[in-house]
DNA sequence: TTTCAGTGTGATAACGTTATCACAATCAGC
DNA sequence: GCTGATTGTGATAACGTTATCACACTGAAA
């Protein structure tokens, strides 16, 4: 069924080992029989078996990648394809692992992973695997890597997009346009680091311009779903009075955010302004929001280079990379102060 | 580095084979020994090689998938995702090779996948591969599934989508609210055979009414994108009298179709009633729009059992599954007979 | 006691690749 | 014509697994 590098061989009427040289490029051959095996590969359409490959080497040149991927929040497939494009590059395939939620769950995906002999493992966004782990992951050999992960200490490589920065980011827009009455819309923040740095940028912004928010006008949601994002605003109106301007920390609640306003007849900008985060959704909802781009893409790759790094042996220590988000305006940030001038 | 089966079996103090047969739970082993095995497998950590099996038995458990996956378009990664759960559950592992376009890139990507021994391939969506080729991988032993790609006629595995079926449901749930004035936005056909049918189907529940659209109220876009479906409805909107429904022929064009109308003022359904396809973003568009679901989940699913069919030996002739649309409605559709009544 | 099926165990040879040898042959410099 | 480096080639042994033998041992039927 399978034609392997010994008919190639044959074929040119050499032995196998000068076939493999051509095929792997390492070694002297002479040009004649070069010629001869690159011949024989292109008559027989041979194709190098890369699973007797990695077995040989132990350089299977598979990454791992351990991810949760909701249809309805594009934000960890836009980081799947960097991976996968850098990835490709350095010859390297990207093995995906979709895991669902659990611990046990997420065990078995890494043994998975594990049994294909991955050289290195990337995981993105909230994991509950446990630092023990981890460790034991590192122990034989599989370099690791954590994109938007931050509570594993030092001990393994990281990606972290700057959360904390975004919603500064995103406050300065808003209070830069004549905004006092800011709304916040995020994620409950239990042990998530991640979703607390941006509520904590709100208030710290709020603060620092001494301003407080009513408390009618920040909520939480229990997850990043567009029915979540939707109920919160529609109990937010119930409420009466609101803020001039949101602030809402994923574009999928902010998607159904702007649900339940277009139901209600509320204009955006006009009667309301609102900034999105990630960046992912904000271009296709209407109207399109002024977002964070949070460089999903960038973090894709870095992650990627970190690994190829420690292969080639560049580099040992722990690193951490920390990556500047940056607001894209898509004026859904209404101005205050000129519109005060108008009147 | 690794630990090997034959360490899990010095460590049991039995052969290797035995060892083997524990953890394949195949032939006959005692009690006593197998305890003493799966002790050892824990004590040391021991995770198969799936590699080195997949050499050994020439089943590798690998089911390539081709596929192109816009950011913007979450059509494909449903499709993905479905495929993923449900290979897993038979034991097999999804190597997704996301292709760009051309035919010298898809070849590349199916030469690396069967470097990596795939027991099958699925092909999602556009292809640039000829017949060819198909017939190349097929002569491997390699089997083959086309997802919505009809065009390979009777030489491989097919599950299709019925996009003529999907028009109609849309057309009639129109034509029952008493919409008269429909317009269409869709995707040129050029060789797209799935696209001439969603404009094929419009057209003929038009005629089944005696009814013809307004030239103006017809348009094409080059690529299922948010811009593109915005600029198509600005331009039928510069023409001034618009349609009381629009067809269109997929949620990421509705979506830059409902950006254009949001900017205009125009009103769904109030002013301008919707259909969108395929379900992917009109649950999170605002307003959220009545969509035809195209039974995306339930054709991964079907890919991957036309192949497990095949690899147990339960079929060898070559078949084709089509799935019929369900129209999902949402409101999206304004009642036109009630509210002649109303007034 | 012999026969035979069933149960239990270990040695061994592959799967397709590649790294490491060993050994020629060539050619320059003395 | 000898040394030593460079160039060129093939045999061979692994990588970790598993299928196939071969060979025991048990208990029951003849």
């Amino acid at each position: 069924m399978s034609i392997r590098i010994s008919d190639v061989a044959q074929e040119a009427g050499v032995s196998p080992a000068t076939a493999a040289r051509v095929i792997s490029n390492k070694g002297y051959v002479s040009d004649k029989k070069r010629a001869q095996v690159e011949q024989a590969i292109k008559k027989l359409g041979y194709v190098p078996n890369r699973i007797a490959s990695s077995l040989r080497t132990n350089k299977p040149y598979f990454i791992g990648h351990v991810v949760e991927m909701p249809a309805e929040n594009p934000f960890f497939s836009v980081i799947c394809n960097t991976i996968n494009e850098t990835a490709e590059k350095a010859g390297y395939h990207v093995l995906t692992a979709l895991k669902q939620g659990t611990q046990a769950k997420e065990r078995a995906v890494i043994e998975n992973l594990i049994s294909l002999m991955v050289d290195a493992m990337i995981f993105t966004g909230n994991t509950a695997s446990d630092a023990d782990t981890i460790d034991w992951i590192q122990s034989r050999g599989i370099s690791v890597v954590m994109i938007e992960r931050p509570s594993y200490g030092s001990r393994v490589d990281a990606v972290l997009l700057d959360s904390y920065r975004g919603a500064t980011l995103a406050m300065e827009h808003m209070i830069a346009r004549g905004h006092r009455e800011i709304g916040f819309l995020g994620m409950k923040h239990g042990q998530h680091e991640v979703e607390y740095q941006r509520y904590h940028g709100y208030r710290t912004a709020l603060a620092d311009h001494g301003l407080e928010p009513g408390p009618e006008w920040v909520g939480f949601v229990p997850d990043y779903t567009v029915e979540h994002g939707r109920q919160a605003i529609n109990e937010m109106l119930r409420g009466g009075k609101i803020p001039t301007s949101l602030f809402i920390t994923s574009d999928v609640l902010a998607c159904g955010a702007l649900q339940a306003l277009y139901e209600h007849g509320i204009k955006v900008p006009d009667d309301l302004s609102i900034v999105g985060f990630d960046n992912t959704l904000s271009s296709i909802c209407s109207p399109r929001l002024t977002s964070i781009e949070m460089q999903l893409e960038q973090a894709g790759a870095a992650a990627v280079e970190m690994i190829l790094e420690r292969k080639e042996g560049l580099r040992t220590g722990v690193k951490k990379v920390m990556l500047s988000p940056v607001l894209v305006d898509r004026g859904s940030v209404r101005d205050l102060t000129q519109s005060a001038e108008k009147t």
